[in-house]
RNA sequence: UAAAGCAGUCGGAUAAUCGCGCCUUAUAGGUGAGGAAAGUCCGUGCAUCCAAGGACAGACUGCCGGAGAAACUCCGGACGGCGUGAGCCGGUGGAAAGUGGGACAGAAAUGGGGGUAAAUCUAACCCCGAAGAUAUAUUAAUAUCUUUUUACUGCCGAUGGAUUGAGUUCACAGGCGAUGGUGCAACGGUGAGUUAAGAGCUUCACCAGCGGUACUGAGAAGUACCGGCUACCUAAACCCCGGUCGGAUGCAAGGUUGAAUUAAGCGUUUGAGGUGUCCGCUGAGCUUAUAAAAACCGCUAGAGAUUAGGAGUAAUCCUAAUACCAGACAGAUGAUUAUCAGGGAAUUUUCCCGAACAGAACACGGCUUAUGAACUGCUUUAUUCU
């Protein structure tokens, strides 16, 4: 799990940084990106995971767990991309079922596009 | 040994690395999903809306006793059904107050009551009833008329008729509904008597239902005797009877802090306040716009949990001790690796899997549904051996 500092939490944080509109595709997810960022602050990441890609909470958990998971070993690294204020990682339904490291390599891909 | 029935256990473990929520005495320590957390089908607590209340509509419920805060809850029993049996299943008052319905098949799905009637039996005749139509009449009656009281294939051959060698025969009149067929169901069932055959026969016996009496039982009910009434099914159709409730909305309940200014409209016993109707009660405000964010409380010590003892067939209750055991809010409880318990393939080695259903959101008691592998105990039936 993140840290609490870079959580998206607010819903009104949400709907900012859908509204810039940049989006990006790439092996089952969509990624929202924000404004770029004028303060030291880290980047705030937001992972979605609606109900109409599995209708039983576990399954979504696990999507979303994995995906977590992934992006906090990336800030550990160092190489995640911090130029922005907020991401949202929406996730779709070819993710259902897959295992960490078929997940941590899309991840590593598409953070390498932003 | 095999096949069943019932009850229950478990819901992976250990280590390493990297992480997250909450709490505290804060470089650290403690703690962190389930048996169903699920469905939201019942029932409570709690909160707000009118401070209490009445009548009705309405809702729920339906064998007996007990437990429980209550329940479409649980335990024990009665009755009925299923099973060789261990056992399992059952929304189990009334069809003998009334109305309605009964697919297909079948002649017919209840198609009324009584009299003439004697010698039990017969209607095309009569009275009452029901339904329909017409007229008078004007919303309730009267008069008249019509309809309604079953019988297909059959069976019988007493009676009448015809016929024949013959009580022999019958596409006749007549008698019967027992037999056959239909159906979940055919006027309670079975056997005898009677009869030409039969029956609805103040006939006989047994069984079932119904009514009564006695005894046993706390009661549901059971047993015995008497009467001789015979009544299709459906109440998870309306309905009747007994009982319980008789407000609504759900923690996004609701409260506190913060921000907070004016305008317009309606209103004086009218409107408004509780959200089925009526009554009652309260007694000045109500509605709309400006108007949009955030934080905290509610929030987890409990109809609790674990252990031990006692009461009770049991559900459950009582007593004592022990500790405090999730509280998030884009929402923590995780990820990876190794080993092991375990399972499968194969049978020296080795390889594969290593789980199912599923994620707290105010709390609790139930019910229902989902669920991999393995294991334990008791019981029944069958077979074999001693």
């Amino acid at each position: 799990m993140l840290p609490k500092n870079y959580r998206l939490k607010k819903r009104s944080a949400y709907k900012a940084t859908y509204r810039t509109g940049n989006t990006i595709h790439y092996g089952g997810i969509t990624v929202f990106i924000g404004k770029i960022k004028n303060n030291d602050l880290p980047t705030k990441i937001g992972f979605v995971v609606s109900k109409k890609i599995h209708k039983r909470a576990v399954k979504r958990n696990r999507i979303k767990r994995l995906m977590r998971e992934s992006y906090r070993l990336l800030i550990k690294e160092g190489n995640a991309n911090d130029k922005y204020m907020s991401l949202i990682f929406v996730a779709s339904s070819c993710l259902l079922g897959k295992n960490f490291s078929e997940v941590d390599s899309v991840i590593k891909k598409v953070v390498g596009k932003i």
